[in-house]
Order: C-alpha cells, then sequence, then structure tokens
DNA sequence: GTAAACGATTAGAATAATTCAGTCGCGTAA
DNA sequence: TTACGCGACTGAATTATTCTAATCGTTTAC
C-alpha cells in the first residue's frame, strides 16, 4: 500500500515466529509453507534493517532488537485483535466476556437456574445479574452498563429494542386443604375462597384485582405479603388461595403437596420481554447471548 | 492470508475514512483511487456484516457498529503505529522522545550548552543529564534508566559499546601575575611555581601527580580545592598554576585574563567516551542522538 | 432540468504473495 | 570423517490480490 509503512499482517508473522522459534513450526500454525514464511521474514528484515532472529541450530533466537519490539507491540497487536474479534464473531468456548442482565425480582429464580445450566459449557462465560429502577433500564443500556434487561411489556424509545421472551399466565395455587375443585375451579369458588395478595406494596389492588374489578366481581384478600415463596407455603398449610404467574408457580409447587389450576377467567398474559440497545444490536457477542436466552426461555 | 482473519491493514484504510467521512478525501489521504478505498471498504463490510458508513448526501455517516469500533480499535492501532516507529525510524522533529543522559562534573558545563543548542530545532526533544555512579553505569544502561553514558575510558563488559566522543588533554592555566613564559613555559619554570590542585577528595596527588613521579619530580601545590572554577578564579587574582583539562579550561578563561599554555612534559589524554547498552544500538531513536552527540563533541 | 460531485461496480493491468525446486549450512549418528 | 536429516535461504514460476481506468447510479447545487 504506502510506501515505507509497515504491512501490520506480517505482525502476525513476527509474533508467530516468536513464539514458535522456528519458520518451520510457524509456518505449520499460519497453514503456509515455509518458504513464504522466509519470505515474510524476510521483507520484516529488510524494514527493520535487523536480523530479527538469528538461527542456532534448529532454533531461531530473537535478536535484541525483535525482544524488545515484541514486548512494545504485543499490547497493541492483543488490543486490536480484541477489538476486530468483538465486532466480527463470538466464540463463547475461548472468550472470555460478562454479560450484564437486568433482571427483576422472581425473573431471577426462573430464569437463572437454566441460564447457569446452559452456561456450563461455557467457562469464560460471567453473568451478573443487576436490579435497576425501571426509569433507568434505557440509560443503563446505551451506555453498556446493562447488555440486556428482561421485563414485562413496558413502553421504550425507538433506540431501545426488544422481542418476546416467554409467555406466561397467571394460575391459581391450591393446598390440600382447598376442596370443592374435583371438576375444577369455578368463579364462584374463587370468589369465595379467601386469598393471598402478593405484592412489594403495602396497600392497594394486585394486578389480577383489576381485572376482576373489570367484570364487576372482587374476591377477599385474608392475607397480605411480599414473595411469592412465602404465600405458597401459606397455601400449602391452610386453605387460602394464591394467584400468580404460572412459570413460578409450576417451580415452587414441586415436591409440595400444592396444586396449581387455571384462572377460571381470563386475565391478559403475563409475557417477558427482552430489551436491548438497538445500535448494539449487531454485536457477535451480544447476538450470542440473545440465542442463548431464547433457548433458556423455551424450557 | 488466512481465512477469516482480518487484513490488519484495512484498519489504517477504516480509521482515514471514519476521520475523512469521504472515500474521496480518503483516497486523496491515503494516495490511492477511490475505487481501490471502495473495494478495500467493501471487504470490510463483508468481514463484519455491517455497512459500517451510509451516505448520507455528500457525506459517509458511520453506523453505531462502525462507530463503537473505532473507538475500540483506535488505542491498539496508535500503541502499534507507535512501536513500529520506534523501531523502524525515529523523526527528531515530530517525534517527543525523552534522552536519559549520564554526565559527570565538570562534563556538563563542556557538554550541555552546545547539545541544548543543538536541539533548538529540535522542540519535541527532551534532556535529563543525571549524575550516576560509575559502578551502577552499566546496569542503568541495561535497564534503559539511561539512554548513554559519559566518562573517560572505564572497563565495561561486552554488554556495554562505547566509542571516542572527544579527545582532551591536561593543559596549564596562568594569570596574568605569573611571569618568565614569553618563550612558552619549561618544566623548570612550571616545577618551581605553585601550584592549585583540584580534587573533590581531601587529599592524595591529583592525576598529573602521579605523570611527575614517573619523571621523578614533583610540584608544589599551595592551595587545594574542589572546583576547577574556583581554581581558575584564584589563578587569576594571584601567580598560581592550575593543570586541567584544556576543554573546560578554554571555556572558562573566555573573557578573563588567563592564559592556556601547553604542558611542559607529555601527559596521557584525557579522552571521553561515549557508553550505551550494545544490543539497544540499532533503535533509531538512540542511533540519532549518538550522531547529534558526536557532532556536538567535534565543536 | 442540467452540471457537478460522489460512491459503487466492472474489467483488465499491475503488483504482491505464495509455492515449487534447489542449494547451503548445521547437527548428529555411524 | 562421512553420510544423512533437518531447516533456512534464494530464485523462478504460479497464483492471488490490489489497484486503476472507465462507466454507471445517486445526490446535491444552481
Amino acid at each position: 500500500m504506502a510506501m515505507n509503512r509497515l504491512d501490520l499482517n506480517l505482525l502476525h508473522v513476527f509474533e508467530t515466529i516468536y513464539r514458535e522459534g522456528s519458520l518451520t513450526r510457524a509456518a505449520r500454525a499460519l497453514h503456509l509453507t515455509q518458504p513464504a514464511v522466509s519470505h515474510s521474514l524476510a521483507r520484516l528484515r529488510a524494514h527493520f534493517d535487523d536480523p530479527l532472529f538469528i538461527r542456532q541450530g534448529n532454533e531461531m533466537v530473537a535478536t535484541p532488537l525483535a525482544r524488545r519490539f515484541a514486548d512494545t507491540m504485543r499490547p497493541g497487536l492483543t488490543q486490536i485483535q480484541s477489538a476486530v474479534n468483538q465486532f466480527h464473531s463470538f466464540d463463547p468456548v475461548s472468550q472470555h466476556k460478562v454479560f450484564a442482565l437486568g433482571l427483576r425480582d422472581i425473573l431471577e429464580s426462573t430464569f437463572l437456574p437454566h441460564l447457569m445450566q446452559s452456561l456450563d459449557q461455557y467457562p469464560e462465560i460471567e453473568v451478573v445479574s443487576q436490579r435497576i429502577p425501571r426509569r433507568d433500564m434505557e440509560t443503563h443500556l446505551a451506555a453498556g452498563k446493562l447488555d440486556f434487561a428482561v421485563d414485562v411489556l413496558l413502553p421504550v424509545s425507538s433506540q431501545t429494542s426488544h422481542e418476546l421472551l416467554r409467555r406466561d399466565t397467571l394460575v391459581v395455587v391450591a393446598g390440600p386443604k382447598f376442596d370443592g375443585i374435583e371438576n375444577g375451579l369455578s368463579l364462584e369458588t374463587y370468589l369465595a375462597a379467601r386469598h393471598v395478595l402478593v405484592s412489594s406494596r403495602t396497600e392497594g389492588p394486585g394486578i389480577e384485582d383489576f381485572e376482576l374489578s373489570r367484570l364487576g366481581v372482587h374476591r377477599r384478600i385474608a392475607l397480605r405479603c411480599q414473595h411469592y415463596y412465602a404465600a405458597c407455603r401459606v397455601a400449602e398449610a391452610t386453605d387460602l388461595l394464591v394467584t400468580m404467574p404460572e412459570t413460578y408457580a409450576r417451580m415452587i409447587i414441586q415436591q409440595t403437596s400444592l396444586r396449581v389450576l387455571p384462572l377460571p377467567t381470563n386475565m391478559p398474559p403475563l409475557n417477558v420481554h427482552l430489551y436491548w440497545h438497538t445500535p448494539y444490536e449487531k454485536e457477535p457477542a451480544l447476538k450470542w447471548f440473545r440465542e442463548l436466552l431464547h433457548q433458556v426461555a423455551a424450557h
């Protein structure tokens, strides 16, 4: 290309010779013939006006200039190769990468176990799960502080993309002390029963109560608590009912005497979406992780 | 070269397009035609599977991926170019460089004025003069803490190179009160005179006294002091003689009534040598500075 | 609407990189 | 000491890549 400017591709040849200490082995590593490597070395020698490697027996020993040059340029070459790889391809098996994921509340419980199981085969991959306030989600994604966020459908700007990750619905969890459901749970039975309302707020209706009030009915709240797990333990020991997302319900009732029942009336779905900063969406590592999350969500 | 490995020379093309925001201007900057740059960009686009630059009117606007890639790889590219330049060529006019020079005693006075005058035309060059114990000279040169040392002939290992920088001899400095030298200074007159001995030690003979004792003679020391400058001020005000290196003598007597006379007997020369760490001697910046020092010493 | 500026594409020329074939130097074993 | 194997170097031939000239399509300015 330009006169007097070193062909930067020769740096890779230099580095390989340096590492292998032999032109023949370097040629093998580069998938070239030995004379090709010899010619490349000749070009480097001409450029630096130094033999760079001196043959001693069957080893090519680096000259002081070669050694010093190798130490000086290596960090830059490593950094460039890393940058090129970041935007060209991502190999999760060999490349270290930390993914920052915004997960709220029960989504940690429903996603992280399967996700970490999937990452067993990728020991270089690390995941950091953070809870970010909803109002900060987009700025954190744009700034790269978060790679992805997982949440219900939220209004976002055109700078943030999202797609459906998993469908979820509300179901009813009942313990063995709750009777009268041999033919399924009717709306009358549901409304006559006493309920546990799960909310991090100390007052106000739950999401399901909004829908019931649209039907002109309301249920009887006997207990208000903050965590679905605690609510299920209560339902198991009493005849109170818990209305909650199905995915989490099925996780919790395992090896308990609790049952999952369909809600006796239609409720809008609780769909979980994956969010990311649109301009970054072509980055190979992020694309790979996105696919992985879809696989995990399909469990 | 290798499949799937980016031609690193394309990075320079990328960077130029990014900076110029136009293929035509980038081509001009790279001394290529516009289609050559277009081809290179096509290769980059294929590699990253991204347009990288989108034409908006007559500007090529970088895509988000291109922007992020530019920011990521720029430090590495800068570092590599710097490393390559360090070992290929050195341009003292435009490249910043600090040279560490080991100078003892009067050598600072005799070298630094002319050296700094020569460096007037190289504003990017900085010089640090350090006094290093003689026993530490070689380790400091090897470690790169010193680029060069200037001293009389010393015994050094094969890892340290040296070459003659300047020849010097001992001369006699006399003030206007000293008589009887119309036909030159004879050995008898020299021995009959009173002398100033300059030494940082509080006792013991000077170097010239070793040579005189080999002739079976000795001179009369009337004063012992530590600096040649002070000794010369004494000679100017009295009829005492000072025996000292010629280069410094000629510097000091300027615009005084002092005279420089040949020593009336042969003494071995006081040659000043330049020392450096042999393995580094091919580095272009050090080569350049070495040449400069020779020019300065030839003054 | 026209001319100029600019990027993309095609075809061919020029240049660079790689391979092939052969020679030379070094180290080791017989 | 000789023969052999290994590996680097060199030059010619071949292949691949890059660059240029020309042209086409798009955009901008007047």
